[in-house]
DNA sequence: CAAGATATCTTGCATGACAAGCTATACGAC
DNA sequence: GTCGTATAGCTTGTCATGCAAGATATCTTG
């Protein structure tokens, strides 16, 4: 597709990068929260539904998984069809809702303490 | 005990830790908007004034001031009184000015993709 | 003097995002 | 056949940066 190196910003501004850091765990355990998805699909689907602003590539997301794998948030099932690229499934347990709960409380307070340190309720967009 | 080593992290919570990531440089340079400031002052008022939650360590703020400073966004004022321990002021320069508006702007727009995500009811699931 | 508060700075480690590289299967075009 | 591309997963190495821990120095108080 468009595999257009001179975008101004192919670089993430970098800030967009560090931001990402704490909050993709919680990103991708909320897309698993709807339901059971495999890597590749979660890379694109992220791409696509927030426009990019979310964005996380497989170098990012695979030992991130892993991590969730391993600390028992996620369970693990290969659909191996007869014709076809296997798949490996990922689905959240309950210690995984769990941790997405926690993520997500966690994720409010942040928020609304930037919100408040920068001045604004989030809700009323009144720009001075 | 003072001491609560059930605390379920002695340390910050990691995914507070890693949320400050990107959004501390914001964090500062906002407080620096306010009027020029020195390091430890910084540290004290973030802490009192988010009631812990932005909380930032010297250790983690001078390296942070000090690529401010080579990167032009602050200049610095030594106040070296007859009585008292020098002070080191920071304030902001006209390129920190639009450092800051810069972050502000990506702050909201990472917290409104986030919103989005996270505001997303799951029990419509109706994807394209 | 000793101890503590104030104030700055440095070293070393751990974490994690990401680019770049790799493997392998399927499928259409040649 | 085999080449190119899309799909799908994995691994290595690099870089940035938060933070603990420690060093240094000054001032104040007992």
């Amino acid at each position: 597709m468009s595999d257009d190196p001179e975008r101004s910003d192919s670089r993430k501004s970098s800030i967009a990068r560090e931001l990402r850091r704490g909050s993709l765990e919680l990103i991708v355990l909320h897309v698993l929260a709807a339901g059971e998805a495999y890597g590749y699909e979660i890379v694109t689907k992220l791409t696509r539904e927030t426009d990019g602003a979310l964005e996380v590539t497989d170098g990012t997301l695979y030992p991130l998984l892993y991590r969730l794998e391993r600390a028992a948030f996620v369970v693990v099932r290969w659909d191996t069809p007869a014709r076809g690229v296997p798949r490996k499934y990922y689905q959240l347990t309950d210690a995984g809702r769990m941790e997405l709960d926690t993520l997500t409380a966690d994720w409010f307070t942040f928020a609304a303490a930037m919100a408040r340190l920068l001045g604004k309720a989030g809700s009323d967009d009144s720009h001075d």
